[in-house]
DNA sequence: AACACGTGGTG
DNA sequence: TCACCAAGTGT
């Protein structure tokens, strides 16, 4: 087997691998195409109903070239990055990476390319040995749907990850943002990827608001997809290059503007950086809900060799009630399988 | 639309 | 300390 499945099912499209990243150690690469190949489609129609879209080609023009230069020079080389990682390794990578942190996901990641290093491989298995080798990534359930849509790909797609953006978006965990992700990171294919960094990176640059609204609004994607640069490569990396520059530069909480290449232009900032209004983002509580009870039952599961006595889960929490609604959860989910005998484990299906 | 869903780092 | 935050999806 080649340990660059997808890299070889894409192997006669010159066009994939530059659009996330580049070899360590490479020169960054200074492609003169950024200003010229990106000048989006002129608006075609004049009146009022254009003004935004021709304010959005604007904005692109002006943004397009400093920050696909800032992304050369600047992006990490983070292991889905890197040619071998293949589409496999990309939509891994994004499942991991939902609602968690880089830094967290590096090492888990590099086991699981390891050991399943093609979707099939991961089909093979039972979906308990997915959740087990999750480990402590958080929400449990991606890895059951990794699982599902690793056994999705083989059934429907001959093991390969799919590159169309619909079929990726059929498969089970793949949103709208990773449907769009995997397609561009993956396939450098030209899909307006709209993340939480992409978002806030918009929100501030283009709209001049420090924050953006709580959900992501119909405007928000139309502005996406007006910035979206016209060549193919180009939108690709810009992709990147957005989300790379919301997670190192302009952060939620302390965006290190001298360090921004649009910070010259960027509309927040020429606002006079406004402090956010509006309804304020509602924190996610956790201590006390049956998500930290669903946490520690599946720790323990997680942890153990042979099914495991319902009296060793009794003791990770003191509320009964609360803690059998948590049980029978993770059980309707498919996280845990009850045995006979009142012995649990992850599940072997 | 609003809510459930894990976990750990940080200012 | 504790609220906030981290490459979302499914219902």
């Amino acid at each position: 087997m080649t340990s660059t499945p997808a890299t070889a099912q894409s192997a006669g499209d010159a066009a994939v691998e530059p659009a996330t990243g580049r070899p360590a150690g490479t020169p960054a690469p200074r492609p003169a195409d950024s200003a010229a190949a990106s000048a989006p489609a002129a608006a075609s129609v004049t009146g009022a109903a254009t003004d935004a879209a021709d304010a959005a080609d604007a904005a692109g023009r002006r943004l397009h070239a400093p920050v696909n230069d800032w992304f050369d020079e600047h992006a990490r080389d983070l292991p889905w990055r890197r040619p071998e990682a293949g589409a496999w390794g990309v939509m891994v990578s994004e499942f991991m990476l939902q609602q968690t942190p880089v830094n967290r996901v590096v090492p888990v990641y590099e086991q699981w390319l390891a050991r399943w290093p093609r979707p099939a491989d991961l089909a093979a298995e039972p979906s308990g040995e997915a959740v087990r080798a999750w480990g402590r990534l958080g929400y449990p359930r991606r890895a059951l749907r990794l699982h599902a849509a690793a056994s999705a790909i083989r059934e429907r797609h001959g093991g390969d990850v799919p590159r169309e953006h619909a079929q990726l978006l059929a498969l089970p965990g793949v949103g709208e943002y990773t449907a769009a992700a995997v397609a561009s990171f993956a396939y450098g294919q030209r899909h307006a990827v709209l993340d939480t960094n992409v978002r806030r990176v918009f929100a501030r640059a283009v709209t001049g608001r420090q924050y953006p609204p709580n959900a992501t609004t119909a405007a928000e994607r139309k502005l996406a997809r007006a910035l979206l640069p016209e060549d193919e490569a180009t939108a690709a990396k810009w992709a990147a290059a957005t989300m790379e520059l919301g997670a190192l530069v302009c952060t939620a909480r302390s965006p290190e503007c001298v360090r921004c290449p649009v910070a010259a232009q960027c509309a927040w900032r020429l606002a006079g950086s406004p402090e956010h209004e509006g309804p304020p983002r509602r924190v996610q509580t956790y201590a006390g809900t049956d998500r930290q009870v669903r946490g520690k039952l599946l720790d323990v599961l997680r942890e153990a060799v042979a099914p495991v006595p319902q009296a060793r889960l009794d003791a990770v929490w003191h509320e009964p009630i609360q803690r059998a609604r948590a049980l029978d959860g993770l059980v309707a989910d498919g996280l845990v399988e009850p045995l006979p005998d009142g012995l649990y484990r992850l599940p072997l299906t």
